[in-house]
RNA sequence: GUGACUGUAGCUCAGCUGGUAGAGCCCCGGAUUGUGAUUCCGGUGGUCGCGGGUUCGAACCCCGUCAGUCACCCCA
């Protein structure tokens, strides 16, 4: 024994456990959001978590937040430069381009797993978390932004999520952007005093960005800023408004919000979010739109994309706090198997086996524990039925079924054989 | 990266102006020598986030550090 005291060994900060009942809501929502996904075509694409550093500051921008500050990016035993990835875009673009999937084809593809940026941790943001994303490639027209958001409407209705708002926005072509980029900073330049000093760090980098600034008297002055939309193309403008008749027959409901803006740089024309007030400050639950650029920057043949990313934590968090009936502990045992003594265990072992293989939740009582106990386990538990193997009943080859359930009867215990436990089990199950 | 608040048992928390720790829940055992809710009795469990300092004496005061929460920033 050393003298120093051994320091107790705990999760990276930012990134944590998640623990069971919790999981279960989890996989509840995955599962839900997959079939959603494949209900509509889309298959699933698996990628690793680490790419070439080069990936990123490629695809994500390399004046943006996420890469100039917080990526997590090392070298490897080779001296190779490789990040922990943001986000999925950027990897499915690569993946979509090794393998030829873009060459004279269309597809509709979706992700799902742990994502990295060191920030600090508040509410809904996380250094590990996990996003599902959806990526379409291969279309520029408007129809598949309208079947990616209704994907979307369809999983939060599927979910019973309330209270969530849709906001679209166009940021136009390349060349839009750049004029209006320069009408932008035309304008705030002589105020640039009255800036808050984020944005005025912003006018020459990231000039965009400053439209969603949450600074108050920033949105003042920019108030009387020239609009996006009055600087689309008509090409932009048409394409723009058909996804809004789309939408309207589809009837999703949204809001155009023209400060609407990405943090990445890889988008242009529609742009998109799904927000839930009454989440604290990072209420984007969902994000996406259209990069028509992206694949050909980083190295594949032009190829247009349209896609969504959705944040996992953000949205389990909303689930549980709206009570949602999905986040409800729904898995529930069946079956509760006490017994003692070792021949009595051997055998309660055999019946959980033949009651798990019909697709009953059996769970066995291991370990030494009075009677009493055992019983005390099972209704803490939740079991609906106890089967008992004392020693009589092992030496019968018999089995004691006792319903739990508090408004049955109290002398509701019965004696089968151990032959017949799963008819006698099922039997039991289905009158209650 | 910046700020505010917080950090005592597995969980939720109490602990008066400094006098070396307490409740409820949970868990275990008993009342009921083969039977679960309830009730009653008993028990396990903490170097008070960590490290320094002040003091005869620190969970409490001071400094540092780490972590959590929320907000800024950023973003899903």
């Amino acid at each position: 024994m050393s003298a120093d005291k051994k320091q107790q060994l705990k999760a990276i900060r930012g990134m944590n456990d998640i623990l069971p009942p919790d999981t279960e809501l989890w996989q509840n929502v995955e599962t839900i959001c997959q079939q959603v996904l494949s209900g509509r075509g889309y298959q699933e694409i698996r990628l690793p978590i680490v790419e070439q550093t080069q990936l990123f500051l490629r695809s994500i921008g390399a004046d943006t937040d996420i890469v100039s500050k917080e990526m997590y990016t090392f070298d490897d035993r080779n001296g190779d430069s490789l990040t922990l990835r943001p986000e999925g875009t950027a990897s499915c673009a690569r993946a979509g381009i090794e393998h030829g999937m873009f060459y004279n084809q269309q597809q509709r593809l979706w992700y799902c797993g742990p994502m990295f940026r060191h920030e600090r941790p508040q509410k809904g943001r996380y250094r590990q978390f996990h996003q599902l994303g959806a990526e379409a490639y291969g279309w520029t027209t408007p129809d598949i932004e309208a079947e990616l958001i209704a994907v979307v409407h369809d999983m939060f209705e599927r979910l019973g999520l309330r209270g969530t708002r849709l906001q679209i926005n166009s940021l136009g072509d390349q060349q839009t952007r750049t004029q209006f980029r320069d009408a932008l900073q035309n304008y705030l330049r002589p105020r640039k005093d009255k800036l808050d000093e984020d944005s005025q760090r912003r006018l020459e980098s990231n000039p965009l960005r400053i439209l969603d600034s949450k600074n108050a008297d920033t949105q003042e002055i920019l108030n009387g800023a020239p609009v996006l939309s009055d600087f689309l193309s008509e090409e932009s403008s048409q394409h723009f408004a058909l996804l809004q008749e789309f939408l309207v027959q589809l009837g999703i409901e949204f809001e155009i919000n023209t400060k609407l803006v990405r943090g990445l740089d890889y988008y242009n024309d529609t742009v998109f979010e799904w927000i839930n007030d009454g989440f604290g400050a990072q209420s984007t639950v969902c994000a996406g739109g259209r990069y028509d650029s992206l694949v050909e920057q980083i190295g594949g043949a032009a190829t247009p994309g349209f896609g969504f990313a959705m944040g996992l934590e953000r949205l389990v968090q909303i689930l549980q706090e709206q009570n949602a009936a999905i986040a409800e502990r729904s898995s529930k045992i069946d079956v509760y198997l006490i017994s003692t003594g070792d021949a009595a265990r051997g055998q309660a072992l055999n019946m959980q086996s033949k009651l798990a293989k019909i697709g009953l939740n059996a769970v066995l009582h291991c370990g030494q524990s009075s009677l009493k106990n055992q019983f005390k386990r099972a209704d803490k538990q939740g079991a609906r039925v106890a089967l008992i193997v004392g020693e009589e009943e092992s030496a019968a080859k018999t089995v004691g079924i006792k319903i739990l359930d508090r408004s049955a009867a109290p002398q509701s215990q019965q004696t089968v054989k151990q032959n017949d436990v799963v008819n006698a089990v099922t039997n039991c199950l289905e009158s209650l």
